[in-house]
DNA sequence: CCAAAACATGAATAGTGATTCATGTTTCAT
DNA sequence: ATGAAACATGAATCACTATTCATGTTTTGG
């Protein structure tokens, strides 16, 4: 056997950018991608245009990324990575999970509202990269599931299927966010959260009947 | 002027059969159009696939609709009106907003599963037909905001924000349809139902607390 | 400063698949 | 029964754009 196994080229992939200027290249061709692909839409999104909004030849873009397709899946990773910071970061220290679901919303909506392209390329991921898709959303439905597990367990919760009610809060997440960026609806997000929040704090029951 | 307007031929669509052979064509092709994009997505399904499926020659496709978007904006429009009647249907009769909460939720899901193409056809169509994408649920949002109005001031559910409220339970149903059929969960429908419904109605909130 | 490595270019290639059309076949009204 | 209207065919066309590549330019390490 010969000496020092060569780290494996595990990529048959656009190759990383080893100095500045190429990182420079491949950021703006990412950022443009991640343009013109949410305004555009995947099949509609040529490589001319990308290239073009990133002020470079189009011949660049296969010098980092292997085709069309790799620069989408990156940026679904990149989005997905993004949210679950945001995410993160706005109930980091909230021990209350009632308390936690409020600012987890108020953070989702402020983060698509400040990327709506998101929702665009997060919703083609399903038919251009259907791996991704399903990963994006495994990683919330699984987080979100044992924060309600453990929150359960807490008493801080009342018993229930969290599974369910894992994709059930998911799910109202999604489709405000939908109504903000989509609809391009004008409502203050703070409105929206108290709303939400009060759905699902209280639910829709008119009385506190049974305990 | 001539005598009687030629009934303002606003159709430069593809023709409308006008035989019994004519229509059985053309609803070959619709169908086969909803299983082929419901399967590979709008851009991946070709017009060879669609017609191969259906059992006649590409150029029989262009006899009945302009071109592949207007086949899948007939389909949306489609889904739309099925999913409409099956929610008329499975709410029917039910005067009592929660109960009618229920029922339209398992309604939804049933139909969903009856209908796994659904889902992939609507979500797409954001991107392929945003204007039918935005009917399809604006006219649910619309009919729901209205329904939790009128539930509102008969006291059927606490005082709320309905259009919140609709987006947010039109959320819950279309995650937990996606749960279905994306992810091929196989919890029973009834399963899910009760949970969600659960949560609807009683919130998350541990105990019975204030009014 | 210099050669090699990185990076950039954009015209040419090449594959795809939507759409057309000239030509038949079937159905219908009389 | 028969001509006209409907319907069906599928090979050829045509437009589009992803990808390649031969050729330059810039950056880097020594």
């Amino acid at each position: 056997m010969p000496d020092a196994l060569p780290v494996a080229e595990d990529e048959p992939r656009g190759i990383q950018p080893k100095t500045a200027r190429g990182e420079a290249t491949r950021r703006a061709i990412l950022d443009a991608a991640e343009r013109v692909i949410g305004a555009k839409g995947f099949s509609e999104a040529s490589i001319g245009a990308i290239t073009r909004e990133a002020g470079c030849a189009q011949g660049t873009f296969y010098i980092y990324f292997k085709g069309k397709e790799e620069v989408f899946s990156e940026l679904v990773l990149e989005m997905g990575r993004l949210v679950r910071r945001a995410l993160t970061q706005a109930t980091a220290n909230i021990p209350d999970r009632l308390a936690a679901e409020k600012a987890g919303l108020r953070g989702f909506l402020d983060f698509v509202a400040a990327h709506p392209d998101l929702y665009r390329i997060i919703q083609e991921a399903l038919f251009v990269d259907p791996a991704a898709y399903r990963a994006y959303f495994s990683s919330f439905a699984e987080g979100y599931r044992s924060a309600l597990a453990d929150a359960e367990a807490a008493g801080q919760i009342r018993p229930g299927d969290c599974d369910v009610r894992a994709w059930a809060l998911m799910g109202i997440a999604r489709a405000l966010g939908e109504r903000a960026v989509i609809w391009e609806d004008r409502t203050p997000v703070a409105e929206v959260v108290d709303a939400a929040h009060d759905l699902i704090v209280h639910g829709l029951q008119p009385r506190g009947d049974k305990p």
